[in-house]
DNA sequence: TTCCGAGTACGACAGCTGTCGTATTCATTC
DNA sequence: GAATGAATACGACAGCTGTCGTACTCGGAA
């Protein structure tokens, strides 16, 4: 426990990038961050793009994300995750959708946080970190009962990459006919996605499907 | 200018309470405010029901509001308003939608931020608001072109209370027939109403009000 | 190889939606 | 007192939606 070795570990300035579009929540949580010992922020980024190129020139220890801010869904995890492997990454959003804390973590993030949760709950998010562990905030962990395994919390019913995109096209205010357009398919096909979409998510008009899809921080057309 | 009068408005601690359901938010917000001259957090909410609470108890100058925090819409600020007169309301959210701008404005708010916007805006907002002068951030002010006086700013078509009711309805997700027995009117009636919102925002299908709906920050079943 | 899930596509049918009417009541405004 | 706008309510009709089928293809897993 109190090997040389890791006590240079613990001297060392842990980095963080700051990627949130709110320019306000970022400036306050750097702030936060600063207060913290050991800890530096080296970067910031508004927007997905930017946040690319950002990873791709400057190394972190750990990447704290927004997951809904523009250009960023929980995929984006996985290639931040396969362009920077040992950054690790603590989501931290308004979310608290379980299909989406499922898809975050399966993607690879260390955390997740929402920000309703204890500002404490970043300090033991880092702590858990540095012990290699995955940790979830207080909201989304007791969303399902217990101290169960992170893997164990969620399971919802999981959808194709077909019946996802029309989701997204129902999110946009799309009808049935303008999403097979666009998927270039056939209406009736485009309509049994959506069918096998309803039965799967137990919804069964078009507001609620739009409502969920919006839920889950799909773009709003 | 410069008479012992103003010098002494000027020396007097201007107060702040915070109201944002997000933790980390109010955390950093209230890093951020501390750090500028003269000006004290003296309490803080994280939903509508707190807010009004401490509003009946805490006097302060200024109140920065999240529109879209929990129990809190547009039209609560007219209640802050005459619950407390003399204290003024600075919105700040993430919503851009022009309606919910002119909503707050109406209802009496003396500035409205976006928190995508530079975090100098709230101070901005501050210097406007001690010259009795309503504030506008940057991405609301043009999100209309050029400089216009405020009310001039977003003339959105005004709703009637009734299609305001049937469009939270269809954001929660409700059919027709549902929304009817809410209202507890005829089916047809709450037809009409939604057939006059659709024209009204020339929208032409239920997942584009819901869209809609969930722009303007309306709770999402 | 056989099986299964994903994707494709179509049919049928009840019910709901979007759009067009009309009409009455009531309060407010001019 | 006439006019206006909000709220109420109904009818008709085409088209879309939600729900139930069936059926073919294809690639990967058992």
């Amino acid at each position: 426990m109190d090997s040389p070795l890791m006590e240079i570990k613990m001297m060392r300035r842990t980095t963080v990038i700051l990627a949130d579009d709110h320019a306000i929540v970022r400036e306050g949580l750097k702030l936060l961050i600063s207060a913290m010992a050991n800890v530096s922020v080296v970067a910031e980024a508004a927007d997905g793009d930017r946040l690319l190129n950002l990873v791709r020139s400057v190394t972190a220890d750990i990447l704290i994300l927004d997951l809904g801010m523009p250009g960023v869904a929980a995929q984006f995890i996985s290639d931040l995750h396969s362009l920077a492997p040992r950054m690790k990454i603590v989501v931290l959003t308004a979310n608290t959708e379980p299909r989406m804390v499922r898809a975050a973590i399966e993607a690879g993030a260390s955390a997740y946080l929402t920000k309703d949760g204890d500002p404490e709950e970043l300090a033991d998010a880092f702590a858990a970190i540095r012990n290699g562990d995955t940790y979830l905030g207080q909201t989304v962990r007791f969303a399902k009962s217990g101290h169960v395994p992170v893997t164990d919390i969620l399971s919802p019913v999981p959808l194709t990459p077909r019946e996802l995109q029309t989701l997204q096209m129902v999110a946009q205010g799309m009808t049935g006919r303008e999403t097979a357009q666009r998927l270039g398919i056939s209406p009736l096909t485009a309509r049994k996605h959506r069918e096998n979409l309803m039965r799967k998510l137990n919804l069964h008009s078009t507001a609620e499907l739009t409502a969920y899809a919006v839920r889950l921080g799909m773009p709003v057309g």
